[in-house]
DNA sequence: TGAAATGTTGGGGCG
DNA sequence: ACGCCCCAACATTTC
C-alpha cells in the first residue's frame, strides 16, 4: 500500500559533472521517459579522508547552490545526501520509486569499485544503472596504437586522437539540455558544511566561461610566463566538471592548438591511469623505484613552505599554499627541484599537491609528477634538471611573477638556496645514473 | 616541456 | 699581409 505512493522517477547522480547544459548521462535521463530527479552525494568516504578547511569541498558546495538554482527554473530542486553511497541510496529509495539511476562516467580507481558495488547493489533491487561517458573526448581504450596496445608515448597519441576527431564529424560536439521532465518538487537545501564538520572557506573563482579568442591567440606566446595571465585557468571546473570538455574542445579547435594538446594531455594521463593503474602507487617505469632518495623531513617542509631559498621555487609553493593553484611552469619547476635537488621521493610532492590543488585530478598530477622524476611514461630522461636560476632568468625575467609571491626575496634576511645548484644537479644525475646501472 | 660541457667558427687585435 | 691568439657566438654532444 504505502509503495503505491511512492513516485516514480530516475535519479541523475551528479558526481564531477556539476552542470545542466551537455551533461550526457543527464541529458540521459531526460529522453528516458520518467521524471528526473538529481541527487548529489557527499561521500563520508572521500569527505573522511580530507581536512575540515579543505577549500574544494566549500567549492563543490558553492557549485551546487548554483546548480540547485538552476534547477529551481526547472520547478524541481537538487537533493543532497551525507553518508555512504550506499545509506544515500537506501534513503533514496525509501522516498522515491526508482526506476534507473544515470550518472557519467569516472574512471579513478575508487570510483570505478563505487560505481560496481552501486550498481550490483541496484541491480539487487531491479534497479538500472546507466553511466554515460561525459567528463572526456576519448577514454579508456578509443585511442589505441595500431597493434591494440595502449599509447605510452603522447604525441602520437595526440596525432591519433586528433585523427580520430577528425573524423569523428559529429558525435563528440556539445548537445543542449534535453526536453525531458524533471520531477516536480519545492526548493530543498544543500546540506550545510557545517554539518558536515566543514568550514566555508573564501573563494575566488569565477564562474565558468569559455576562454576568450585573445587568450587563445596569445596561448603559445605567453603560456610559460607566470606573470602574465596567459592560461585559461579552466582546470578546477574541468575538474568538478562545471565545464563541458566539449565546449572547450571547439574553441580550442578554432583558436589554439597549444590549448588542445593540453587538453590532450589531460585524457592522455586519464588513459595511462585506466590502463596502469599501479602508476598510483609506483613508478611507471618499475627500475625508478629504486632510486636511494634523501627523504629528510627537514628539506621537505622548507619546501613546502616556500623557503628553499631559491625565489622562483618558493613563490611556486607559496602561490600553491596561499591560492590552492600553481601555474604549470611552477609545477615542473617545483616538482623538478623536490625530486632532483632535494632526492625526495616525487610521491611526498604529488600527495602535497593532492592535499593542496583545488583542480587536483588524480591522472594528471601522478602523470606530471612522474615526468619530472623522470619515472613516469614519456618522461623527461633523468639528466634533464632545471635550473631553478635560469627558469626564473627565462620565465620571469622582470621577476615579476617572484615578486608578487616573495615579496622579501631581495631583503638580507631572506636565506641563503638550501643547496647548491651546481652541486646538487650532479649528485641527481650521479644517483640517478648508479640506481639505473644496476637494475 | 633542460642545462652544461665540449667543439667549431670567424672576427678583430696585435706583433 | 700574415699568423697567432682570444673569445664571443653558435652548434653539437653529453649528462
Amino acid at each position: 500500500m504505502e509503495d503505491l505512493q511512492l513516485q516514480k522517477t530516475h535519479i541523475f547522480w551528479f558526481r564531477r559533472d556539476l552542470r545542466l547544459d551537455d551533461n550526457r548521462g543527464l541529458a540521459a535521463a531526460l529522453e528516458d521517459g520518467c521524471p528526473v530527479l538529481a541527487i548529489f552525494i557527499f561521500d563520508t568516504q572521500i569527505l573522511d579522508t580530507l581536512s575540515s578547511t579543505d577549500a574544494r569541498v566549500s567549492f563543490i558546495h558553492q557549485r551546487l547552490k548554483k546548480l540547485n538554482e538552476a534547477l529551481a527554473n526547472h520547478e524541481t530542486t537538487l537533493l543532497t545526501f551525507y553518508g555512504s553511497v550506499q545509506q544515500a541510496f537506501e534513503r533514496i529509495c525509501s522516498k522515491f520509486d526508482v526506476q534507473s539511476v544515470y550518472c557519467n562516467h569516472d574512471y579513478e580507481p575508487y570510483a570505478v569499485m563505487r560505481d560496481n558495488k552501486i550498481m550490483e547493489w541496484l541491480g539487487s533491487r531491479g534497479i538500472g544503472f546507466h553511466s554515460s561517458q561525459d567528463q572526456v573526448i576519448y577514454e579508456k581504450s578509443q585511442v589505441m596504437k595500431g597493434d591494440g596496445t595502449p599509447y605510452t608515448v603522447f604525441t602520437p597519441y595526440m596525432k591519433a586522437w586528433k585523427s580520430k576527431l577528425n573524423q569523428d564529424t559529429r558525435n563528440w560536439e556539445p548537445t543542449k539540455l534535453s526536453t525531458g521532465n524533471f520531477l516536480a518538487m519545492d526548493q530543498q537545501a544543500i546540506t550545510g558544511l557545517e554539518t558536515m564538520g566543514f568550514s566555508k572557506q573564501p573563494l575566488e573563482i569565477p564562474d565558468p566561461q569559455l576562454p576568450d579568442k585573445s587568450l587563445l591567440n596569445r596561448y603559445q606566446k605567453d603560456r610559460d610566463y607566470p606573470a602574465r595571465n596567459g592560461t585559461s585557468r579552466l582546470s578546477v571546473h574541468l575538474r568538478f566538471g562545471t565545464i563541458s570538455i566539449r565546449k572547450l574542445v571547439k574553441e580550442a579547435l578554432e583558436h589554439s592548438d597549444t590549448w588542445l594538446n593540453e587538453l590532450i594531455w589531460r585524457e592522455f594521463y586519464m588513459m595511462i591511469l585506466w590502463h596502469f593503474p599501479h602508476v598510483v602507487n609506483e613508478c611507471f617505469k618499475p627500475e625508478y623505484n629504486f632510486i636511494p632518495w634523501k627523504n629528510s623531513e627537514e628539506d621537505f617542509d622548507r619546501w613546502c613552505k616556500g623557503q628553499t631559498g631559491y625565489p622562483l621555487v618558493d613563490a611556486g609553493m607559496r602561490e600553491l599554499n596561499q591560492t590552492g593553484y600553481m601555474h604549470n611552469r611552477l609545477r615542473m619547476i617545483t616538482a623538478s627541484f623536490l625530486s632532483k635537488h632535494l632526492l625526495i621521493n616525487w610521491q611526498w610532492g604529488e600527495a602535497y599537491f593532492a592535499e593542496k590543488l583545488l583542480d587536483f585530478e588524480l591522472s594528471s598530477n601522478n602523470g606530471g609528477w612522474q615526468w619530472s622524476a623522470g619515472c613516469g611514461c614519456d618522461a623527461a630522461p633523468y639528466f634533464r634538471v632545471f635550473n631553478p636560476w635560469l627558469q626564473a632568468e627565462k620565465f620571469d625575467p622582470e621577476s615579476e611573477y617572484t615578486r608578487r609571491w616573495v615579496p622579501e626575496y631581495q631583503d638580507a634576511d631572506y636565506p641563503e638556496p638550501m643547496v647548491d645548484h651546481r652541486f646538487a644537479r650532479s649528485r641527481a644525475i650521479e644517483t640517478y645514473q648508479q640506481t639505473l646501472q644496476k637494475q
